[in-house]
DNA sequence: CTTGACAGTGGACTATACTCCATGGTATAC
DNA sequence: GTATACCATGGAGTATAGTCCACTGTCAAG
């Protein structure tokens, strides 16, 4: 199919199609191509996008996406592997967890400091965030 | 004080300081310097860029910081503005905190499949993100 | 034939927060 | 004088994930 039938069934424009194809993360052979030199893409491709598109929804970034398909991009893919990189990707959101309830800790403490009149300004500097 | 004296004392380095000159966080009137040129950073600059500091640390942007300054930069500051303000980024913070819990559970459940055998290779897609 | 849509390629742009590079001037120590 | 560090300015580069622009060729419909 062409790349505007590949749009269309994945969802991704042909801009972000051919972005990843420049990126290598879909390969397309030379010789796959008509007479008047368009892409003739294969369903590997379409099917290749889709787990993209799925693997994109659970928060990994294109280059993670990259590593994941050397590691388990052939015929030998297990899921040893992929229980692997997932559960890396868990301890990553963990960690953002972590950090976030951290800064929300330290924001509420200088709510409290604003809110309980504690709070001035010194030289346009407000107490609440630099004491 | 000059650019290299005020590094040392934010920890920010001299690009980093030209940088939030140059996008407007701080501000440097022309006749603010020595007569080879070299800018003359008054006490007020230090006290500004100990203040971004603190606030990124919390969480904001540069662009926020600068709306920031707008809001209460001037001598009528007051907490109400800065209340304001803290709470939105805390709203901020928990709907991220609900974005990655969600995420983490989504990690999870195909980590679930994969564990349980249910997962399986077609054609290199794993059955345990695309199904 | 003309027009418009589609395809291809390469490069620039967007946003964010710096960091590096090039060039030229200043100041100090050897 | 030389070398080194500091200062100034402007512009390019980095990373990420696209998006837009310019140009050329192809194809189908009017």
């Amino acid at each position: 199919m062409l790349i505007g039938e590949l749009s269309e069934k994945t969802g991704l424009s042909r801009d972000t199609i051919r972005f990843y194809e420049k990126k290598g993360l879909i390969e397309m052979p030379k010789k796959l191509r008509r007479e008047n030199n368009y892409k003739e893409y294969p369903e590997t491709v379409l099917n290749k996008l889709n787990l993209i598109i799925k693997v994109k929804e659970l928060g990994f970034t294109l280059n993670e996406i990259d590593t994941f398909f050397e590691l388990w991009g052939d015929e030998d893919a297990s899921c040893e592997n992929l229980v692997f990189t997932l559960e890396n990707k868990v301890n990553q959101v963990d960690q953002q967890l972590g950090r976030l309830r951290q800064l929300k800790e330290r924001l509420n403490e200088s709510l409290q400091k604003c809110r309980s009149s504690e709070c001035e300004f010194e030289k346009t500097i407000p107490s609440c965030i630099c004491k």
